[in-house]
DNA sequence: GCAGCTATTATTCAAGCGTATAATAATACG
DNA sequence: CGTATTATTATACGCTTGAATAATAGCTGC
């Protein structure tokens, strides 16, 4: 009857880290292998301790959204200097690692295709996709204006659309087969199309 | 002890049923909730027939996504007409029901968040992209040449990777949250995208 | 209209699921 | 150093899952 020996974790660090735990084991295993028993494993702990630290599966999952939108976000809303210098380096953020991988597009995956099913993530969803918009609407309005090219709304909007989606559709086409890309090519191939877009030089003069 | 009764479908069109039922059940309860049970009552029948369909529930579910990417790839490849025609016909088809819409990507991303995790069906997405990306790659070699303009391979590569890119960034911002745009707001903006990228225009004269 | 075939139903099974509860080991505090 | 607190383990429970099996209803050909 010998119990196992363990040590309490300070303050919220098993929160973090059971969370941690499941959006390993749904990026390993999908959203189906995630089982409370395969979480627990993988945080090493036992099952019975994930009801101490949230309500319900679901909420921990919900949780574990909320930190992959965070992780995809905060990287590419970090950038600085001139106008010019973020652009480009919000562009190659998100098309290199950590952010471009096979184990961020798997997570993504997993939680859209629950969108439907799920209001609370589908209301996590449309929060983090407002913010990421807004971030490069800023971000283009300001690049425009030093430019001295037009910058009213509707035309930072439609930009900010066009470009949210070939960086989105770049950024899933290197996570699902980066193999089939040369080195640096989808960022060299994102950098000149948001030139044509913008018909403007981005001064992508570091390659 | 009553029987319920019932009808034997002619060749082929159970089976055709149970995966039509299997991607309704996806799209939404997703792949968690599309068990044998609930896949049967949405086709109609009792769970055991699966069985007697399919060797197992994975084997339907492989099949069920080869559907869903045959149903996402062949609008896109009918195209007619002349180059002009097919290259603004495959954008605004993409962009627009049935292709665009929640339930596709529903499916769709149920099925990517599985990629990593299932070989079988990392298989049949890679030769869905490739497919779809030469496709593509294909209308761009004929209307840059009947546009007089260079169409090397090289060319109409770097092309393809980025009007496919965003074409699925727009379709997934379409189908995701389409009430952030006007009607035909995606399409006019993939419309003149694609304009400024290849430096020509494609003639968008039915708007 | 009956005999044979098989598509379909009905039932059962073991395994795994999320959750609840009780015992206990690790820590904090007087 | 002893005691209260609680984070953690261990175990059990009811339910759902995918699959296997046996019984039977519907069709086909003669």
């Amino acid at each position: 009857m010998n119990r196992r020996s363990f040590h309490r974790a300070p303050e919220g660090e098993r929160r973090q880290e059971l969370i941690e735990a499941t959006l390993d084991c749904i990026s390993e295993f999908g959203l189906k292998g995630a089982t409370v028993r395969q979480i627990a494993i993988r945080a090493g702990v036992t099952a019975g301790l994930v009801r101490h630290y949230f309500e319900s599966k679901d909420q921990m999952v919900a949780e574990a959204y909320r930190a992959v939108i965070a992780s995809l976000t905060e990287k590419a809303s970090e950038v600085e200097g001139d106008p010019e210098t973020r652009l480009r380096d919000f562009i190659a953020i998100n098309l290199t690692e950590p952010v471009a991988d096979s184990r961020s597009i798997s997570l993504w995956a997993a939680f859209i295709s629950q969108v439907r099913v799920d209001p609370v993530l589908s209301e996590i969803h449309r929060e983090g996709y407002i913010a990421f918009r807004n971030t490069l609407q800023d971000l283009l309005a300001d690049f425009l204006a030093a430019k001295g090219k037009p910058a009213d709304a509707e035309t930072c909007r439609a930009f900010a659309i066009a470009i949210n989606g070939l960086v989105d559709g770049l950024w899933i086409e290197g996570c699902l087969a980066g193999d089939l890309f040369r080195e640096g090519e989808l960022v060299a191939i994102a950098m000149s199309s948001v030139e044509a877009l913008l018909g403007t030089s981005i001064g992508n003069t570091k390659q």
